[in-house]
RNA sequence: GCCUGAGUAGCUCAGUGGCAGAGCACUCGUUUCAUAAGCGAGAGUGCGUGAGUUCAAUCCUCACCUCAGGCACCA
C-alpha cells in the first residue's frame, strides 16, 4: 500500500476565508480522496498560520487581543471543513503546543547552519515594518503614514541557504522534487542560478510584540513566521514529540509528500523549505502543486472593491457539491481562473442540472417505468465497457489536471444521452433489448459515480444510493433531483 | 528594466508547415424516458501587429504591441 501525505497551505488568519482559499482546500481534498479510492493510505493535513506579526497588527486595529482575533478567525477557516466537505485527517494551528515544540526542534536541528548577523533597514514605526527603498514614496516616505522611516539596526539569525543551492537545484532538475506545473520549474531553476543569499529567520521579540515562537535559547528573538509556518507540515506528524510514528510513516519514508499551495508562495516551498529539511537531515517533499489565483469578474478580489466572494454563502445558496464542481471544472487546476455568478449558474444548469442530474433522473425513471427495475442483473456490452475503460485510463493518467479530468467524465454523460436518443428504449417492447440498453446505462452511471467520488463526494453517494447495486444486481430507486435547475426571473 | 509564458469564434480553450477546431452561449428543427432537460442542423471566418524564411505559415525566425507570472525575506 502506498503512503501519501497531502497538505494544504496553512492560512493566515487575519481575516475571513474567501473563495480563493476554498479553491485550494477543495483541490487538495480531491487529490486526497482520489488517493484513498486508489487504496493508498493517506494523511491529509490543513491548518492555520497564527504566529504572524500581521495578526498582532490586525488585532490592534480591531481593538481585541491577538489571541481573540486568532481564535475567531481560526473558527472561520476551520468551518470550511464542514461547508466544503473536506476530508482532513488533521488540522494544525501554529499556536498549538505540539507545533511550538516541533518548530523549535527543527530550529535546533538546523543550528549548524544558523548564525547571527546585523541587519539594517528602513523601519516605519507606524507600520512596524521594514520597507525597501522602492516601496517608499518618491520622497522616501512611508506610503501608509507619509512619515520618514528610521534607519534601524537589529541583530538577527540567518540561515545558510547558499550551502544547499546545488542540492536543491539537482532535486528540482531531476523531479525528485517535482514542481507542478512544469512551467514553474524553470522559473525556480533560473532563480537559483541567479544566485541565492542567506535569509533572515528571526526578528526581535520586541518588534514581534512578544507574539510567536521563541528562538531556542534566546527569548529576545522570535522565529521568523516562514520558518515557523513551513514546519507545520512535520510538526503535525509529530516531529519533535515523543510520538514520531506518523512522522516516520508519512515523511521519513518513501511516501509521496505533496504540498498544495498558491503560486505566490511557491518559492518558500521549493527553495527555503527543502533547504531547512536538508539542513536538519530530513526527507524532502516529493511534489509541490502550485495552483493559480481567482479573480472575480476579471478583477482581483479586494475588500475595497467589495467583490470578495464568501464561500459559505455560496454553499448555502447552491450546495457544497455545486461549489466544488464549479471551482474544479471552470478553474484550470494549475492556472488562474475567474469567478462570476453568471458563469457559476451556467455551469450549474448545463453541466449539473441538464447534464448529470437529468441523465440520472431519466435513466432511473425509464428503468422504473419498464418494470424491469427489480433485481436487475447488469451486464454491459463490450462497446460500453470499452468506452468506460478509455475514460478511466485518461482519468488515471491525467488526474492532476482536475478540470480536464472532469471534462473527460462528462463525455460519458453526453455519450449516454446520445445513446438514449438513438435507442429510444421507451418505444421498445422487446424485454431483452430494453434490458441491454438499461444495463449499459446503469453501468455507465455507476462508473461515473465512482470516478466522481473524489470531486463530488455527496453526489456520488446519492447516485450510488439510487442505483442500489450489490454484486452486479441493481434495485434502482429514483429520488429527488440531484441538482434542481436554477431559475432566474 | 530584465527573464519566462500567453495572445485562435461572444465566452473558455484545443490544434497543425498545405483548404481553421471543440464545449458553452446563440438560431432553427425535432422528441417526450427526463429537472422546459435531450437529440439534430445551422450561423459565427477568427489564428495580436509588421517584416522575413518557404512553392506554401496561424503554426518557423526577427521586431513590435498587449496581458500574466517571476526578479528574496509578501500566507
Amino acid at each position: 500500500m502506498k503512503k501519501v501525505f497531502i497538505s494544504t497551505a496553512i492560512d493566515y488568519v487575519n481575516g475571513a476565508p474567501h473563495i480563493g482559499h476554498a479553491l485550494e482546500k477543495i483541490q487538495a481534498d480531491v487529490l486526497a480522496r482520489y488517493h484513498r479510492t486508489m487504496g493508498d493510505e493517506v494523511f491529509f493535513l490543513s491548518g492555520t498560520d497564527e504566529n504572524s506579526l500581521k495578526n498582532v497588527q490586525s488585532a490592534e486595529k480591531a481593538g481585541i487581543s491577538t489571541k481573540e482575533l486568532v481564535e475567531e478567525n481560526f473558527q472561520k477557516f476551520y468551518a470550511m471543513k464542514k461547508a466544503l466537505n473536506l476530508s482532513f485527517d488533521d488540522f494544525i494551528r501554529t499556536t498549538e503546543e505540539r507545533h511550538f515544540i516541533g518548530a523549535q526542534k527543527l530550529w535546533q536541528a538546523c543550528e549548524k547552519d544558523i548564525y547571527k548577523k546585523k541587519y539594517s533597514g528602513l523601519y516605519c514605526v507606524g507600520c512596524e515594518e521594514f520597507y525597501k527603498k522602492e516601496e517608499l514614496t518618491e520622497d522616501g516616505l512611508c506610503p501608509e503614514h507619509q512619515t520618514k522611516p528610521e534607519l534601524v539596526e537589529e541583530e538577527n539569525y540567518f540561515f545558510k541557504l547558499t550551502k544547499y543551492a546545488e542540492k536543491i537545484k539537482k532535486a528540482i532538475e531531476s523531479d525528485e522534487l517535482k514542481i507542478i506545473p512544469e512551467s514553474r520549474k524553470n522559473e525556480f531553476l533560473s532563480f537559483i542560478n541567479s544566485g541565492l543569499q542567506d535569509f533572515c529567520i528571526s526578528r526581535s521579540a520586541e518588534r514581534a510584540k512578544g507574539w510567536g515562537i521563541d528562538v531556542p535559547g534566546d527569548p529576545s528573538q522570535k522565529i521568523w513566521v516562514w520558518f515557523d509556518a513551513l514546519a507545520n507540515y512535520i510538526t503535525a506528524l509529530g516531529f519533535g514529540s515523543k510520538e514520531e510514528s506518523k512522522f516516520q510513516e508519512f515523511w521519513q519514508s518513501e511516501a509521496t509528500k505533496l504540498h498544495a499551495i498558491g503560486k505566490g508562495v511557491t518559492r518558500f516551498h521549493v527553495i527555503y523549505w527543502p533547504a531547512m529539511l536538508l539542513s536538519a537531515g530530513l526527507k524532502l517533499p516529493t511534489a509541490i502543486f502550485s495552483h493559480g489565483y481567482l479573480t472575480v469578474d476579471g478583477q482581483k478580489m479586494s475588500k475595497s472593491i467589495g467583490n470578495v466572494i464568501d464561500p459559505f454563502s455560496l454553499v448555502e445558496k447552491y450546495g457544497t457539491d455545486a461549489v466544488r464542481y464549479f471551482l474544479l471544472r471552470e478553474i484550470p487546476a494549475l492556472g488562474d481562473g475567474d469567478f462570476t455568478f453568471e458563469k457559476f449558474e451556467k455551469r450549474y444548469n448545463s453541466d449539473l442540472a441538464s447534464g448529470l442530474g437529468n441523465l440520472f433522473a431519466r435513466t432511473l425513471a425509464m428503468v422504473e417505468k419498464s418494470g424491469l427495475g427489480q433485481d436487475f442483473e447488469v451486464s454491459p456490452n463490450e462497446y460500453t465497457q470499452k468506452e468506460v475503460e478509455t475514460v478511466k485510463k485518461d482519468y488515471r493518467n491525467n488526474f492532476i489536471n482536475l478540470n480536464e479530468t472532469l471534462a473527460e467524465i462528462w463525455k460519458l454523460i453526453s455519450a449516454s444521452d446520445k445513446y438514449i436518443e438513438e435507442e429510444k428504449p421507451w418505444t421498445l417492447t422487446n424485454e431483452k433489448e430494453q434490458k441491454e440498453i438499461f444495463s449499459n446505462l446503469l453501468y455507465v452511471l455507476k462508473n461515473i459515480a465512482e470516478m466522481l467520488s473524489p470531486f463530488l463526494p455527496e453526489t456520488a453517494e446519492k447516485i450510488l444510493f439510487g442505483l442500489n447495486e450489490k454484486n452486479g444486481i441493481y434495485n434502482p430507486k429514483k429520488g429527488e433531483p440531484l441538482f434542481p435547475r436554477i431559475e432566474n426571473d
